[in-house]
DNA sequence: CTAAATTATGTCGTACGCGATATAATCATG
DNA sequence: CATGATTATATCGCGTACGACATAATTTAG
């Protein structure tokens, strides 16, 4: 151990604590999704089209902010699955509209008790997951990004 | 659109913002760490070895929250950039001590504006980052976990 | 003492993330 | 109407994450 300054300390960066929670998060989710086939990326993106379907790729990228380097590997594993099908569109060749298949639809009722699951598995009161989650969002909306 | 219980939608969750602010600080850092060559999960290790030299593998796991599978890899990238030595241990040779290397000790020093440099990129008071950090590891030791 | 259990690290396979770049379609402008 | 700019998606490469398994060293029990 050493004399160090301070705001090097792992144990003192908030940074550090979302890395590690959000993987944590991930792995809770993991055992509720393998069930299903799923990981938490592919879940994030049926939530997405289970909201709204036929949505185009960039419009999922958006709302999971993900780009096309994530999101097409991804959905043509989903694709695999038969969970949902890539339609190109006609007007602009370009566009590839994504579809849930009747398989991927069915799914949403089976995911329906998970968010209940996720909810069992912390001791923390509903009022500071909240209250997590808003301050969450303030900090995403906070950043003074260039692009 | 259409009408969905509340919990499944994807801008009710938690989760996602802990998802997409964690990727998000990543992304933040990778500017900072790149002109240094290096990653966030590297520089994770390295903030271990600048408070206590000469860890094994397992101990740098164990406050990383990464296991060998990740950590090997990872390990042994920072060594092929002369920042560390892997130096097996005399008692146990199974047991592997990471030291940093003077380039790695040299390294903390260039990284010290880090953190003040990352605080400048968001508007959020202090005291709510604060407030954020400190309800995400109540999070983070709130999981019921198994192991 | 020795075989079985445990432990520390490493390897493998799959799936992200994401910067950089490619490709092809559409748009804009002269 | 041609051609350069823009846009949507895809591909590539590298570095994580992590479950499952491998390997080798140490410990434990009989």
């Amino acid at each position: 151990m050493k004399e160090q300054p301070t705001q090097l300390r792992l144990d003192n960066q908030l940074c550090f604590s979302l890395y590690a929670a959000s993987r944590q998060v991930t792995r809770l989710y993991q055992p509720l999704l393998k069930a299903h086939g799923l990981t938490y990326p592919q879940y994030i993106v049926l939530m997405i089209l289970w909201q709204q379907d036929g949505l185009l790729v960039g419009e999922i990228g958006k709302r999971a902010q993900l780009n096309s380097n994530t999101l097409t590997p991804l959905l043509k594993r989903l694709a695999q699955q038969d969970l949902v099908t890539r339609v190109r569109s006609e007007r602009d060749e370009r566009q590839c509209h994504i579809y849930l298949t009747d398989a991927g639809k069915a799914l949403e009722a089976a995911c329906s008790c998970i968010p209940q699951q996720m909810l069992a598995q912390t001791n923390m009161p509903v009022a500071d997951l909240q209250q997590l989650k808003a301050l969450l969002d303030t900090f995403l909306s906070s950043q003074l990004s260039d692009n």
